[in-house]
DNA sequence: GAAAAGTATAACATTGTATTATGAAGTGGT
DNA sequence: ACCACTTCATAATACAATGTTATACTTTTC
């Protein structure tokens, strides 16, 4: 005895309307088929299922007890559709990400809550860690996307590069706030803050000094960009940062371009073997969009659909 | 997007079996009909539902959670199954009996006890009154079944009338119980427990008498047969009652068919309008078969099937 | 690299689910 | 009690879903 979905749902309609006619309208078929699908119904469970009442139908003892497990039923089905749905628009679903510190405080929470805002089914594991354990996660396919930087490559991943700008950062009321763009000459006599020796961004930094023959000055050696962004907004120094961190102190200090264009590359990645779950590819994208006002070639975001 | 039930069996299917052909031999059906349902699926709600790895198809991370809510369904179908299997073989459902006291405490349980044996999923309300009482009842359709006696028929129910022999009941070791059958000449000097004068039962006694011409003796009067039994098996008197009641009582008295036949006539009353709980009829077509052995012409059973 | 296992696609048969047409049965008003 | 009206069931039939076998393609496995 093998329940059709459809006879299921007959009984049902029929049982709420009270009249095989008006089931049909409501499920937007013909009479005759909501007829035959309770006929049936009736034939393969062996009892009837409605008794007349003075021209309203009412389910018979017997079917009153069914009906109450064919609503449960029916209704987990209406769930499990309404989820099916939610899976398609992305609106569900989990994304794990792993990223660096600096991130995960600084820009990704805007991103995030703006990205939530229209997937209100979609939760998130937000993991902070340095470049090496981001590598890692990814690898091992803990995380469905990671963000960092310094990457070399790695065959296990699949990536997006991303050359974000570099600006310069001046305290309020600074002299050198007064021109459009800063060059090295203009910092020789500034206390530089910049980022450790062995970073690849500090080399690019110097060898831009270098190229316009001054002498690169040097005050204090920060790990990070925002550390960098904190000591100068208390009104000390001078320092030339990611324009993505700088972003966020924005209120608090001068912020000007650089040049040469110093560019901070990081990286977008994504377990290459695996699932490509449509919900990370999405995230990654809207990711990459809120860094557009920050990279060096705006128009020419890199596409996230190969990945 | 509306899902078909086939379509989420098959998913279900090869996500526990991991493979295609062994979800296929599973569902009892060729491979390519669950490939085709997969793909089907998979289309309609506009992700892939696996991956490969190695061999072995993995839910996907979104499908994983459409997984949990399709085995929810799934099962409620399949209980829903059962359900409707138990309610066909008549082992589910409920029953409301409204008997007159006497049955509720004597030849009832019985009955009820081993009817209730095969069927597990049954539950029953048994709701012993007057006979008034039990046909209002049945006429307003609060109860499916009404047991009781000196009915006169009513046009809102269906009845099936059982006339039940009646005995002659003794103390133990009373001199009559020598004889085989007992007749009104036996009794004229014994202290006779009878029913209440304005019932139908003492009008039989009286004129069972009247027609042996011999006066009939009166001691006491009571209105339940079971209460004639009670001071009897005390070792008081002689009555004639029910062969049923004095059933009960087999072990604490001597029972003697009493002649001329005296039957009593029971009723067995169903609503003659509204549901037929197969249910219920089942239990009727018991309770008459219980009754055979007490009857006037047990080879002449009233049949239920007609109520 | 070849054999084996697993899977997808195509062509077709069967069954389920819908349709319209139509007759039977029940309801309600004069 | 009759008649108009609504409601329901059945029949003939169209179409979609679901199954089949045959076969080619891909991936494992040795």
């Amino acid at each position: 005895m093998k329940f059709k979905l459809r006879q299921l749902e007959a009984f049902q309609a029929v049982a709420e309307a009270g009249h095989v006619t008006r089931a049909a309208k409501r499920m937007g078929i013909s009479q005759p088929a909501v007829s035959r699908l309770i006929s049936d119904f009736s034939r393969s469970v062996g009892f009837e299922l409605f008794e007349r009442r003075g021209g309203v139908l009412v389910p018979s003892s017997e079917s009153r007890y069914l009906l109450g497990e064919v609503n449960r039923v029916l209704e987990g089905l209406r769930h499990l559709e309404d989820l099916g749905r939610d899976l398609t628009e992305r609106t569900a679903g989990h994304l794990r990400i792993a990223c660096l510190p600096g991130f995960a405080t600084s820009h990704l929470p805007g991103v995030l809550s703006r990205f939530l805002h229209d997937r209100p089914g979609v939760t998130v594991t937000l993991e902070p860690d340095r470049p090496e354990r981001i590598l890692e996660w990814i690898v091992g396919e803990q995380f469905d996307c990671g963000i960092t930087d310094g990457f070399a490559g790695h065959p296990a991943t699949n990536s997006v590069d991303l050359e974000v700008r570099s600006v310069c950062i001046l305290p309020k009321g600074h002299p050198l706030a007064r021109r459009e763009t800063i060059v090295p000459e203009d910092l020789t006599h500034e206390k530089l803050i910049h980022t450790r020796r062995d970073s690849r961004f500090f080399r690019r930094l110097s060898k831009a000094f270098a190229d316009h023959a001054v002498d690169m000055p040097s005050w204090i050696e920060v790990r990070q960009f925002t550390a960098a962004c904190t000591i100068v907004a208390e009104g000390a120094g001078a320092s030339v940062v990611s324009a993505l961190d700088a972003e966020q102190f924005r209120d608090r200090l001068v912020i000007r371009p650089f040049l040469p264009e110093i560019v901070h590359r990081i990286s977008i990645l994504r377990p290459a073997t695996g699932a490509r779950p449509l919900i990370a590819l999405d995230f990654i994208d809207a990711f990459v969009q809120s860094l557009a006002p920050f990279v060096r070639d705006p128009d020419d975001l890199p596409a996230v659909s190969g990945l």
